[in-house]
DNA sequence: CATGAATGAGTCTTCATTCAT
DNA sequence: CATGAATGAAGACTCATTCAT
């Protein structure tokens, strides 16, 4: 059974994501809670600080998920393309946490919001920079940058994220992304290296 | 000399830029303008309609120059780089926009902000397949798929922008830029093509 | 007439007065002003801001009416007397000004409250210096420490006003105002001068 | 040891001096006995009973120092002395007492408490009177009204307290104290009595 | 055109107090 | 005796928006 606390934490996604920070009251967060708004405070500094720890709790999760499918996986080009497809695939089924996501870019800026979620986000980063460096090593892909590489791309995807999954839903975003990913695998690899099965 | 409008545009884009939508207020923006609250009502019919058309004012301008630019130079592979340089450029140099489009991504999911900047995004994304168009049939370029590459170039860029640029400054943005434009670039490029010159 | 702000003072005198600074609520002042709670911050920063504005507003008033009342008496501890009694009269007919202080020690000791009212009492403090120099110089008074003493007696003043005026009215402070006016005189006074009139 | 409900009382003194009442919470009284913010109410009624049981709790220790010290010493005016200067010591040296006073003149003006301390401000009135009847009677002091004088001393008293012991500081409470006594002791003498020695 | 003034709706937050366990 | 958890009432403050003058 839930806690309390992830009750709250779960109630707060929703609203969060729904309506935004500003829009959502506590007394939202709390009736889907079944408590009143004052006892929120039982368990929580400030609406602020409810928001931060939401997305934190949202994050991981995503995270989390991402890092158990990439085990699985065969070579590094693979294990890349795995990973996008997965992450991206969690946040089609996660409709609260893409929707934060997509409003607030602060999230990832790791600036605005003062490095709030750094810890989290720099786990995502260094499962890309693991994977390029194996990339790399193994004569896949290119030698490239990988501190930056890894940065960019992070934030690529961050922002296709974005970009796909908010709400309109009018461009086809899975054939987008295929693209993307074609795109920018394309400039990862290794041209010489036409004898490595990709 | 300005027209009052003008003015009033002009307050706006810096603190929304600043403090963002919410923390603004319209007595912030009048007094900047030299006028009373109640007097902004005259130019303009909301607060949410001031913004728009505020990052429409900012936005142009963006456009505008970057348009302008592109016209001057060579080949696509140069063009496109050009264009994503000179873009790159102005808004290192413009930081109410910049900051602006960093704090609402909603600027070019062309969603939630219901289309509201469709048309001035367009006119960008429009640039970029031209470029992508005439590299494909020089033979530079790959068989990409225009619509969604191009879309997605875009994205890549506005997020490359916001993270890029946002205060934190920790990572120098020049080399990551270039790197990324490397990759980017790379992934469009004709393998087979190297007889031509970049 | 009265300005809105002297309306909104004078409210607020009341119900400080009689409610204290915390049960006192913003929509008490501003319904008997006439206005809306909101409105009150338009000629106010903040409750606690008002409050102070309030006190000082009460205890102008009453330094004035002391002030402009000693220039027309005789001999200093003539003017001694008439400064307590005048002083001690005004707070008896002055309900609100007589609450709020004996609520708000703070006011006299010019130190929690931070010196807001410093001025203010200072010219009153002033005001007792003044007749106890002339006092010692024509040989009524002792050769009191003038510094300490009027601070003293002032203070006593205050403690005076507190202690004689707060609800209860049990006791007979008309009675015990003159037994402790007769004892500080007497405590002032040159026993060798017995040919000084008093 | 201390039994449970003195612990209460320690703590409830020092938080109610240092932030006086409404800033106190019933949380930070009890975090500091080590108990749970319910439990306080086992062993109290109420905030406002604690607050009042608080106060009784630190004058009783006050009035007792005081009435200890005076059986020691000599003649009516050298007792009076003695009384004064005692006093003023125990608060000197007693920080929490002297803060909770100087925040609420209403312990001793016996009103708007609705006479909470009477029993206790009494005692020492009463002891006030004793000396004063002493004195009078053996023909150090005039004929004051010792009823009236008495309780008039008394505030003064408290008032001096206050005002001089109040943070500020900066005017030296010891040397406006001494001048203050002479004034009172001065206005007590008989003039007369030249050949008693003070 | 401009403005001073007014409005009102909206929300967070604090805490004393209670009570089942 | 002790506590964790819940409650409810209360109040300050902000601002977009309006409108008579």
């Amino acid at each position: 059974m839930d806690t309390k606390k992830e009750l709250i934490l779960k109630s707060a996604l929703t609203f969060f994501a729904r309506y935004g920070y500003r829009k959502t009251t506590i007394e939202d967060i709390a009736s889907r809670a079944d408590m009143t708004p004052g006892n929120i405070y039982f368990y929580v500094k400030n609406k602020k600080s409810l928001y931060h720890e939401t997305i934190r709790y949202g994050l991981s999760g995503w995270r989390d998920y991402v890092a158990e499918k990439i085990t699985e996986s065969g070579n590094p080009v693979e294990r890349f393309k795995v990973m996008a497809v997965q992450a991206f695939e969690y946040l089609k089924n996660n409709d609260d946490l893409r929707n934060i996501i997509a409003n607030d870019p602060g999230i990832f800026t790791l600036s605005e919001e003062e490095d709030a979620f750094k810890d989290i986000n720099h786990g995502a980063i260094e499962l890309l920079q693991d994977v390029l460096r194996d990339g790399i090593a193994q004569g896949f892909f290119r030698h490239v940058d990988v501190l930056h590489s890894s940065e960019f791309l992070f934030s690529v995807y961050i922002m296709f994220i974005i970009k796909s999954y908010v709400k309109s839903g009018s461009n086809c975003p899975d054939t987008m992304f295929l693209q993307a990913l074609d795109i920018c695998i394309s400039g990862l690899l290794n041209r010489d290296a036409g004898h490595l099965k990709m």
